[in-house]
DNA sequence: GATAATGACATACGCTGCGTATGTCAACTC
DNA sequence: GAGTTGACATACGCAGCGTATGTCATTATC
């Protein structure tokens, strides 16, 4: 039996350690993940991690920057199925505030990762989804639908409402309630930003 | 000589316990704070943190509650200042932005506290700045002032967008700059959720 | 006012988890 | 095919945490 050659061999080593780590981390949390115990179930030891990504929070980091890819990917895919610009703005922040309710998505990306990184802005993927809401704002803004001077101050906010709309859903004792509730206070806070008065 | 009373000598020593864990807390982080350490600085070990607070996720609550406590008395004290209810409504926003830049506020209640003890929404404590913003937005909502049918969940969202931007402002290469658009964007925001058309 | 009982701490111990230094063996180089 | 690189595993030491235990002063009881 041949070998694969060496670059494969690596990737598969990373791609398991990556995605040990993201399924500890998303489930028990950074802090109580034991390096030991998600390498061991990557067949793999501590070894490998600090070979490879320095220590746990370069995994961490590897892990954020992953999930983050995805999030990116998913936030863009919707923003295109909508012909309706400002449409597709309202259901990509919608969306944005779905994705947070992913446990493993609230766990790594809203809870551990600012704790041990800090603030998600300086993250060099992070800014992705927050690029992605800038650039439908400016868009919006330079084709008139709404009246924001500061597209991306404009965003992080946006996003930081969208967040806590995310932890305030996953926690509330009746979730799909509270969504509907979120949801539409984030819409009436989206509507404010629109030139006019007329809505739909 | 005489010594005090026994409550007193306790009270002292818990005081004495959240003083210096809250200077470590805010300084070096909740993880990276040893208890030997921060309870030598206080004069005790780590039996009385044990005695009194079960742990350090105890004492971390307790230190929460405390700054808390002092964060929504400045609060409400902002707000009682102003005579106009928008006036007062928008600088009490702006106050809560700002002592979210102050580093210890940063480092404790919205980095470590949320990752440790989870969505501070469900802290018996931190509900007490949103309970201030949810009341102001009542009335204001109350006064016809707004156009606003859920001013709770408004309050959260207002609440998530105030703190991402303060952790915007606190991590800009130019915070002085980074805050004037913050505040503009914020305000911004608020305009949106105003009756009529007619803004100041 | 002597004795008992409570409780506020300190001390001591063992365990877990991390980081580093070192070893080993397979894969590429020539 | 001998040498070199590098991908990992193993081994060791240390820090930090939780608990079990000890000690001593304060309060309660008579």
């Amino acid at each position: 039996m041949v070998h694969k050659p060496r670059s494969e061999m690596i990737a598969e080593t990373r791609a398991k350690l990556i995605a040990a780590a993201r399924r500890a981390f998303g489930t028990v949390g950074y802090a109580e993940a034991s390096m030991d115990d998600f390498t061991a179930e990557a067949g793999l030891t501590r070894g490998a991690l600090y070979h490879h990504f320095g220590g746990k929070e370069g995994l961490l980091k590897a892990v954020i920057a992953e999930i983050d890819a995805e999030m990116t990917d998913r936030l863009n895919g919707i923003s295109a199925r909508h012909s309706d610009p400002w449409q597709g703005f309202v259901h990509e922040c919608i969306a944005y505030i779905e994705m947070a309710l992913e446990p493993e998505i609230q766990r790594i990306m809203l809870l551990d990762g600012p704790a041990v990184l800090g603030d998600p802005f300086n993250w060099p993927n992070q800014t992705g989804c927050i690029r992605s809401l800038t650039a439908s704002l400016s868009r919006l803004a330079r084709e008139g639908l709404i009246d924001v001077e500061d597209p991306e101050a404009t965003a992080r906010m946006i996003s930081g409402a969208s967040l806590h709309a995310s932890m305030w859903i996953a926690n509330a004792d009746d979730p799909p309630a509270a969504s509907k509730r979120a949801v539409a206070a984030f819409k009436r806070l989206l509507e404010g930003l629109r030139t006019g008065r007329n809505r739909d």
